[in-house]
Formats: C-alpha cells, structure tokens, sequence
DNA sequence: GATCAAAACGGACTGCGGTCCGCTTCTATT
DNA sequence: AATAGAAGCGGACCGCAGTCCGTTTTGATC
C-alpha cells in the first residue's frame, strides 16, 4: 500500500498495525458489514479521526486489508505457474483466471465488496484496472481483434464479486457450475473470432 | 406501483403526488444524487416520516420514480414491435434488447443507480427478474443448451447501468461503440451454441 | 352529525460515515 | 539538550438515511 519512499512516523506505524488487527478482529466477530469505524477506533485505542488520516475513508480500509490477498492473486496470474501464469494458450489462460477469480470471490468478496467505493471510479482502483489489462491482454492474443477493451469489460462484469457471491448465496449456485458457464462464455467469445 | 384492490386514504394519495412532484424538482435541479429526503420532505411540505412510509428508502422512492419508463421499455420487449418485440429471430431480439437498454441506461441510468439497493438483493427486483427471464428465454430460443440461466446472469451483468455511464461517462466510449461491442459478444455467445 | 378504530402524520431521535481544527508528539537540526 | 515545525492525533461536530411514537386525520358505521 505505502510505498517506503517516505517512511511512516513511529507513532503512525503503530496505530496503522494497531487498526488493522483491530480491523481483522471486528470483521471475525462481526462480519465486514458490521464494523463501524467508530466501533474501530475504540478497540484500536485511537481517535475516529486516526482511522480517516490512515485509510481515508471506509472503502479505503477495507482496500488495505485486502491488499495482501490482492497482491497474491496479481503474482500468481502474471508470474506463476500455467495455466494461470504465462506459458499457457491464452484460452486456457483465460478460462483458469475465471476459475481462480470465482474461487478468490468466495473467500474475499464479502471484504472486496465492501471495498467498492461506491462512486463511477470503483472500476479505476489499481486492481481492477490491473485486471482489465490482463483480460484485455488475453483476448488479443486469443485473436479478438474487435474492441478488446470493451470485450474485457463485459467479461468483467461477469466476475463482479456482487453477482458472484448472490447467485452462489443466494440462489445457491455450486461454484463449480460458475465455473463452467465461464469457460463456456470465454469459449464462444474467443472462438467466435 | 400500487395494486388498486386497497385504496389508499385521500391524504394519502396527496402526500404520494406532493412527494414524487418534488422529488421531479429536485433532482431536475440537484441531480438524482443531490437529492436528500430531508430536503424533500421539506419541499413537499411534509415529514420525514411520511416520505419514509410511502416509499420505504431512497432506493424505494427512485424505484418508483423509474417505474413509468420501466414500464415503458417492458411493455416494448415483450409486446412491442420487432426486432425487440415478438417476431423477430431471438439473435436480433437479443442484440436489439441490448442496444435498447443502453439507449434507456444513458437516459435514466443515473436515477437507476440511485435506485440500486445497496443489499444482495438489487438483483431480485421485479424489474431485474424479469429482464432476467427475458434473456434467459431470448438465449433458449437462439439454441443456448448449456445453463442459460447463468448465461442470461453473466448477460445482465454487462448491461449494468453502472459499467455503462463508468464507460461513458468516464471513458467517454460512444454508445454505438457500446451497442457494437453488445452485438459481437451475444453473436459469439449464440452461435458457439 | 356523533363516534371510533385504523390509517397516516411529523419531527425528534439514533447511528453512521466523514470532516475539522486546536493540541500533542515526533524527529531533524543545531 | 534545546528547539522548531511538520506530522500525527482525537473527539466534537456535520449531514445523511432511517426509526419511533405520541398526535391528528379519515371515512365507515350508527
């Protein structure tokens, strides 16, 4: 999250650490609806306005926490093993990021949801932009040579963590049917080209 | 929005056209967004409460701001004239269907996302079901064998009126662009079938 | 027209995310 | 060790969505 060009004040450091396994506790406690920052601040030992300076806002911390996770998944489909990784043909790549990103969505999405910043920029944060890219990268090797950027769009959309986590919880959807429509999704689009 | 079986009280009814004659003003002058029930209920010469007892919450009463071009467009879909309407081939039906609610997203969009019921359940909303089953049955028609059902799901998801203004708004992509990008992924996705 | 229960009303109240600003604590410098 | 000013701190404060409950309006019944 920071990057250690400027490092932090002691005293920042540690109400950052204090915070966030305050964070980690409430959400085990509570679920990640139901932590306040208010609530937060008081189990952090620090005051509300803290919370706000260190992680901005609400979304903002929810962003932190998931930031190991994040940079987990990143390593993994731009430097790992295939299929996820390179090496792999892009279909088979393509089909494996769905797959891993519903899988990623079932044990984090409650947390990313509540990351959703809830303004037009949700899609702009670093993450989903990474993301987009590498879709988008994907197709074009894949051949789709039409609007590939639009086209990682939509196929975005079609991981959106909110969708993924109501079909799977509230239509109980197994996540193994998610994934086979989604390889079969990717299929169609990039054999069709 | 009202089934006419129970009446409603005559000061009811009043409060209900002060209220939605307002909140037109309103978001005429501030924007959907702008919009807050307090200042509504001000403007309409009424108490918060009561604003909170016809419509439940924000969301409720954008739903029912929406509800006439809602309305509109479903009547157009299921009994208007093709290519959206009954008659056409479920290919055309289908891209028409899409090009149709981009136009409909850029023009209500923003008082649809004000109306998006923050819960899992923005999904289950009588509008949103019933595009659902549209799609869904488009898709059947065209051939679609494998789980239309979650086909139609990933279908909705890139028309969601958030990715579309994100799209627009932001990226400043031309609808046509939008409309052919809809075209050449529902062909793609019928004819793999 | 008087009566009465049900429906509707209204505004004080709660809890939340987020801001503000005077005060405290660090750390670089001498 | 003294100092200065930048960085950090905390909690009172704001505006908002949504709730609660004592009071008022309505219209069916007599």
């Amino acid at each position: 999250m920071r990057p250690g060009l400027e490092p932090e004040r002691r005293d920042a450091a540690r109400n950052r650490e204090l915070l966030l396994r305050a964070a980690r506790e409430l959400i085990e406690e509570c679920g990640a609806d139901g932590l306040t920052m208010g609530t937060l601040a008081q189990r952090a030992g620090v005051g509300k306005g803290t919370v706000f300076r260190r992680f901005g806002s609400r979304a903002g911390l929810m962003m932190s926490l998931l930031s190991d996770a994040e940079a987990h998944f990143q390593g993994r489909f731009m430097f790992g093993p295939p299929p996820l990784g390179p090496g792999a043909p892009p279909l088979e790549r393509l089909i494996a990021f769905g797959e891993e990103r519903i899988t990623w969505v079932l044990e984090f999405g409650e947390l990313a949801r509540a990351a959703d910043v809830s303004a037009y920029n949700r899609f702009d944060v670093p993450a989903a932009v990474l993301w987009h890219r590498h879709l988008e990268m994907l197709l074009r090797e894949a051949g789709v040579t039409t609007d590939p950027w639009l086209m990682a769009t939509s196929l975005s959309a079609v991981l959106e963590p909110e969708r993924i986590l109501h079909a799977v919880r509230v239509h109980h959807v197994a996540p193994e049917r998610l994934a086979a429509s989604w390889r079969e999704l990717v299929s169609r689009v990039v054999r069709g080209a």
